[in-house]
DNA sequence: AATACATTTACGAAGCGTCAAAGTTG
DNA sequence: ACAACTTTGACGCTTCGTAAATGTAT
């Protein structure tokens, strides 16, 4: 049975979540509460638990988060535009027209290409930065050199 | 008087600042009021003005806030290790050993070697991220390609 | 039965946005 | 005198951290 070798243990409680993601469970919580999690299926108990691909969406959420600073709320709009393509391949929904689903596609698509430009740009600030602190490492080795071992 | 043409005008009062830093009124006093800005000197009537070094260390802070994502207590202490050197190259204070000035020095290296980590590492993120932007862009632009010509 | 998790509820802190009432500048 | 800006509160919102009291898993 193949398909068993890539499920590992396909079920996870929000702690080992949390580990995984270096997110802590309140803010799991919240992100559910907010929206940005659907929620999960649960115990009989309550406790609550995730899939992969849960594990997939609270990573895309915080990669926005991280690396980009955006709101959780504008990243609820992002991750709705994008599940635009993903219903539209599974449940080929009726009462859908193709106009309605080209929209979600070009909305989908312009919000990819925002999240490029801002990535451009912020790979060049860095570098920018980067830059201007490796200037400012050697200023600084060379005051505590000329501390250290003083020219005579 | 060759002088003059680099000074603009020297001070600013804080609806300036704002502008010209992206940031707020509100976020500057903020900033001041967390100890990140000194207090600026003042008009008659208690109006704020700023100095070219104030707007400096402004631009600074928002660095460190956007670019890295520090909380603002850290970017305090980052800061206030930065300025261990500037206050050593004007004055040389006297009641202070060598043994401090170097230890000062240290610390700043390190901080600033810290930081330069954390930027490289971004820098990959982003980088990664950039390219699986790239390939969803593609896919929804084929998509939209086989909505709007359909093959027959 | 005990230990390690989980659940909800609630209060608190960081980092500002926003509005009000008053004073200042040009 | 007037418009445009600034001042200091003060309250509100977002994004969680941190208990506290209780229940569940094993």
């Amino acid at each position: 049975m193949p398909e068993d070798s890539a499920v590992e243990h396909a079920y996870m409680q929000i702690g080992e979540v949390a580990e995984r993601t270096g997110l802590t469970p309140r803010t799991l919580r919240y992100y559910e509460e907010k929206g940005l999690l659907s929620p999960p299926t649960r115990m009989e108990g309550g406790f609550r638990l995730y899939s992969d691909d849960d594990i997939a969406r609270v990573e895309r959420i915080k990669q926005l988060r991280d690396l980009l600073g955006f709101s959780l709320a504008d990243i609820k709009d992002m991750i709705a535009a994008e599940e635009v393509k993903q219903e539209l391949r599974r449940t080929y929904r009726q009462f859908e027209t193709d106009a309605e689903r080209l929209d979600g596609m070009r909305n989908a698509l312009r919000v990819t290409e925002h999240q490029l430009t801002l990535i451009e740009q912020k790979i060049a600030s860095l570098q920018e930065m980067r830059d201007g602190l490796h200037a400012r490492a050697g200023r600084y080795r060379e005051f505590i050199s000329s501390l250290t071992s003083p020219a005579e």
